[in-house]
Order: structure tokens, then sequence, then C-alpha cells
DNA sequence: CAAAAGCGTTGATAAATATCAACGCTTTTT
DNA sequence: AAAAAGCGTTGATATTTATCAACGCTTTTG
């Protein structure tokens, strides 16, 4: 059941981790369930989970004042969902979170990480690596959306996620990229010429 | 000469430094002074440093193929400068940064950075908030990116960051904001009325 | 002090991207 | 099985933003 979990922390520790440790994390984590559709988190709420994907596929997304959707982010398999920001600062979050399709979540209470980052090293480390590995993820599509053009930014994308393309469709991948539906159908139509 | 870092780690510690713990931190960090103008990091080095601001102005940036800059971060006093993907990666940086004013810096390696983490639990903490504080910024100046037109942008940035706009040349700003500078020009025209 | 470089602005024009509306196809729901 | 919803595409048009060129002013440099 922890499997996938206790394997994606060893691959990020220095050390193995001991029975203890393992009983400690297995404890923290609770299975669960979401139907596709089904939220995670929703806006206004402080984010007050970490969800570890086991198997299935989801979503980040905020609703500006018109009603669109904007995807910041997508999830499949060994990723974390959270809002980070919510669950650091314990304010209100601006975004929802929902299965896209039907999903397997190992889910822990915020406080329930913090404990085990000062009882476990190596899920400290983990940690530690997750947080530098998202603000690296993060810099690099900012970099890419400032610096690049719409086609640009779909190529890179396509070339470095190809995952996440067959798995979601193209007007998540539009919004993720923050482009419009439309832009990304011709701008895919071209690039097979 | 090492005040303003010691405070600055001890704001966001949850217990005292010791005397032994300041003075390893005030060993590991050497004071340097870069003239405007001069690099802290260029494209194709390994970050092997990292810069605390004492006083002073800076900005990470890369060139593209047509030789356009594009700056990515902007840093001012009590802002930490270095190019975490190669730092953390250990690959040749995509970046150059660079003084924007004469700066007066406190500068570690990255392996006495990680020594300290090791050694410094109030020093651990700290780069755990700076990391998962960076995160954050990321992710909404990249929400920000996607969602807004420039123009909201620019308020948004200008309202939240006032230190900055009075700091940097417009040019810096709409770099930073992705757009170019007559665009700014006219955005800031615009928004007077 | 003269020349050069840096900076912000403006105008004219071009390019990129969004918006709106409609259609066909597939999948899901009833 | 019929209706509805979801998805990708296309066309026409509007909007946003970039590009290119030029100018005046200020600051820096030789």
């Amino acid at each position: 059941m922890h499997e996938n979990l206790l394997d994606y922390i060893k691959q990020r520790a220095t050390s193995p981790l001991t029975n203890d440790e393992e009983a400690l994390i297995v404890a923290a984590f609770h299975p669960k369930k979401l139907r596709k559709k089904q939220y995670f988190l929703e806006e206004g709420n402080v984010c007050k989970y970490v969800g570890f994907i086991v198997k299935g596929a989801m979503r980040q997304y905020s609703v500006d004042d018109k009603g669109v959707e904007h995807v910041v982010q997508l999830y499949i398999e060994n990723y974390w969902a959270s809002d980070r920001e919510s669950a650091v600062m314990l304010t209100p979050s601006k975004y929802y979170i929902d299965a896209w399709e039907d999903t397997h979540l190992l889910v822990a209470t915020v406080a329930d990480m913090l404990d085990l980052i000062e009882k476990v090293p190596s899920f400290g480390q983990m940690t530690r690596l997750m947080d530098q590995r998202s603000f690296i993820v993060s810099q690099r599509r900012l970099n890419s959306t400032i610096s690049n053009t719409a086609e640009k930014r779909y190529e890179e994308f396509a070339d470095n996620h190809p995952q996440f393309i067959q798995r979601f469709p193209q007007h998540l991948i539009a919004s993720f990229l923050g482009i419009t539906k439309e832009t990304l159908s011709r701008i895919r139509k071209q690039a097979i010429k």
C-alpha cells in the first residue's frame, strides 16, 4: 500500500530508513480515493493536507473574475498535490485542486508532515529536495514564459513532459501554458507540417 | 559586519543561536564588494557561491539567441543572490548575475552552506523557509503571468514591491515582467490618467 | 568639456494571441 | 437510445503586445 511512497523517500535520502521510521511514515499517511472531478482542495479553505499520488492524475487551478480557469499545476503518479502557499502561510487558498482521473492518494496532514520532518531525517531530506526542486521547476517555467513564444513553450513542454501530453486534454495543457485552446490547436497544426 | 545576516537568521529560527553557532556562520561568510556591472556569476559556470546582500542591488538574467536580456530576478538588501538550479544540480548556469549598484555581499560556498545546514539547526530552518518562500513567490509570479494582462501584472508588482520600482530603471522592470520597455512606458502613461 | 552611453518616450506598423461563433465527433449521462 | 456535455478544430475579427526608428534629456566616460 505505502510502497511507492517509501520507495520515493528512499531514493531521495542519503541513508536507509529504519523500521521505526517506516512505521512513523506509514502511520501518518492515510489512503484516500478520489473519483474524477472530486475536490482535494477548494478555494477559500486553508490547505491542511498533502497528498502523494499513488495512481491517477490531478490538477490545481484558479478561477478568475470572469470565471475562466487557469491551470497552475498538473500532477500524476509520484507527484505531491497541495497548495504550498496556503499550507506554509496558513492563508486561505486561491486555488482548487481536483482529480482529473480517478485517483489513489496517500494523504497526511500538514502538521504530521512537520512532525515527520523533525523525527525522520530522511523525510526531512526528501522534503528539502522537494522544495528546492519545486522552485527550480517553477523558475524554469517562469523563464520560459517570459522569454519564449507560445509555440516554443509548447514544444519545450511536449519534449520534456510527454506523459502530460498523453494524459491531459489539450485545453488543460493550453491553460497550463497560459494560452487559449484555439491558439494551441493552431500551433499543433503548424508543427505537423 | 555580519549583523544583518545574523539578524536575518534569528528572525527565521525557532531558537536563539549559540555563540559557537554564530562563530560557524561568521566563519563561513566572507565579505565581498562588487562594483556596479561586475559579475557575481557568468553563464556557463557552475554556481559555487551564495551571496547575502548587505547593501546594494543586483539582478539575474539570461541572454537569448538574439542577444536580448531577460531579467529573471531582482535582488536588494537581505536577498540571497545565486542560481539555485545550478547550485543544487551542479550544472552550468544559464544565467548571469551582476551588480546593478555597488554592492556589499556576504559570500559562502555552496559546500559551506550545506555544512552549516547540517551543523546549525537554525540555519537549516532558515534555508528551508527560504526554499519554501522562493517557491511560493515564483508560483505567484507564474500565476500572475499566466492569468493577467501586462497592465495588471505591472500594477500588482508595483503595489507589492515599491522598493524595486524606485531602485531599478523601467527597462529592467519591464524585462522582469516579460514585456518590452515601450509597452511598459505606455502602460504607465495610461495608468496616470 | 565633449562624446558616448543610458534611459524613457512616442509614432507607425507588424506580429502574436485572444475572442467569438460555429461545427463535427466522441464520450458521458439520463 | 436520445440528449447533453466534452473536446478539438476552423474562420473571421479584435486586441494586445512587439518591433523598428527616432528624439530629447540625463548621466557617465574619456
